[in-house]
DNA sequence: TAGATTGTTAATCGATTAACAATC
DNA sequence: TAGATTGTTAATCGATTAACAATC
């Protein structure tokens, strides 16, 4: 593989998709793929699956195309899904039970480790048989566990102070729900941010400028 | 305004972000902010926000900057949150009931009018008021309601179904939470992705390649 | 008027697509 | 060998940044 530090965003961005594809594929049987046909699979060009398999070297046969379980994988293990890093949920509310029941973490590198919230009213209550936890008891947690990642999922006023406490017990990762640009602060921290209501505003305007198309 | 077809995708995912952040400062009771004050707010450069806006017509003034209330105006107007549009959810799971009860449709230009989901475990019970129906409730309320949008929070293998049910009910725009690809049988329908596992799998990656910095 | 900051054009940078030699 | 398809270079396209004249 490549020096991994020059790959850029937009290719990283398209990871995951080609995973899910290659996934499907091999579920369904098949052997090998061309670029060209998986290109007509998932609408994109065949130049661009080249260029980006390529980044991390090249592991097609020219005159054959890829074999799917290969490249499989391949991207399951530049992604790091093999290497299962724990994880926190910060936020028991609406956004994180669901967060916490309906996504597998293990398929995707993490392994969901303990949930807190700071309203007494969950303690005691489970979400997948982890039980929720209150906030006075994350420090003795994060330092007996370390776990890898934070999952936010807190009101937006509340995430610099739970960021800065989380840092300072070593926590260097986090999924980010919450309003709040944890990167503007702690430029060095590996951030993914879920931004639900702008997404939501981005449909606003497509439906506006859709030519009354809907 | 200008011919708003050719806005590109990045500037208008770019428009959420703007919003919130003239949102803010608006309730800070800023009056006036020029490109360079709000790219070092935003971290961004002066010289894309100023070509970003620009996009839709000058609404500064030369000398002076931005008038801080009138530009997250006429971004609302831009993104279409005024026109409230009406919207069903399909599927109230965990995340569909994450989605219905945590965030505010109304301050996005939607409006939450009814509730499906296919267990009749479900039936009779209530998110904000509003009951959940079951499926085959569906074809009487959009003939009725006509709804505008449909958020999909359904397992990946009913949505194909679904989403033919529902183009022919007459709705043209879906957020999408689903992994089933719409534009690809309906190229000119409004769409927006959530694609949460993708995005944990990004920040796998990211961990994977940040030099140890985690 | 002088200073500041926009709107807009030009320059740069990066990402995508096309082309093709290498090779299975 | 002939056909197919990769890996990779070159060409194109688009997005971002810089520069500056217009003007408040």
């Amino acid at each position: 593989m490549k020096n991994s530090k020059e790959i850029s965003a937009s290719v990283i961005s398209r990871l995951p998709r080609y995973y899910r594809f290659l996934c499907d594929l091999h579920s369904k049987g098949v052997i090998r793929v061309s670029s060209k046909e998986l290109a007509s699979i998932m609408g994109v060009t065949a130049s661009q699956i080249r260029q980006d398999f390529n980044c991390f070297g090249g592991f097609g046969q020219q005159g054959y195309g890829y074999q799917v379980e290969q490249l499989k994988n391949e991207m399951s293990e530049i992604l790091g899904l093999n290497e299962i890093k724990t994880a926190i949920l910060i936020g028991a509310g609406n956004l994180g039970r669901a967060v916490a029941s309906q996504l597998s973490f293990e398929d995707k590198g993490f392994k969901l480790v303990a949930i807190f919230d700071c309203d007494p009213l969950f303690k005691g209550m489970k979400i997948r048989d982890l039980p929720i936890k209150g906030d006075d008891e994350i420090e003795a947690f994060c330092n007996e566990a370390k776990p890898d990642m934070a999952v936010l999922c807190l009101p937006a006023d509340k995430a610099p102070e739970m960021v800065d406490e989380l840092i300072r017990l070593g926590i260097r990762s986090f999924w980010n729900f919450s309003h709040y640009d944890i990167h503007r602060k702690y430029p060095d921290v590996c951030v993914a941010n879920v931004h639900l209501s702008d997404s939501l505003m981005t449909l606003s305007y497509k439906i506006k400028n859709n030519d009354g198309n809907w």
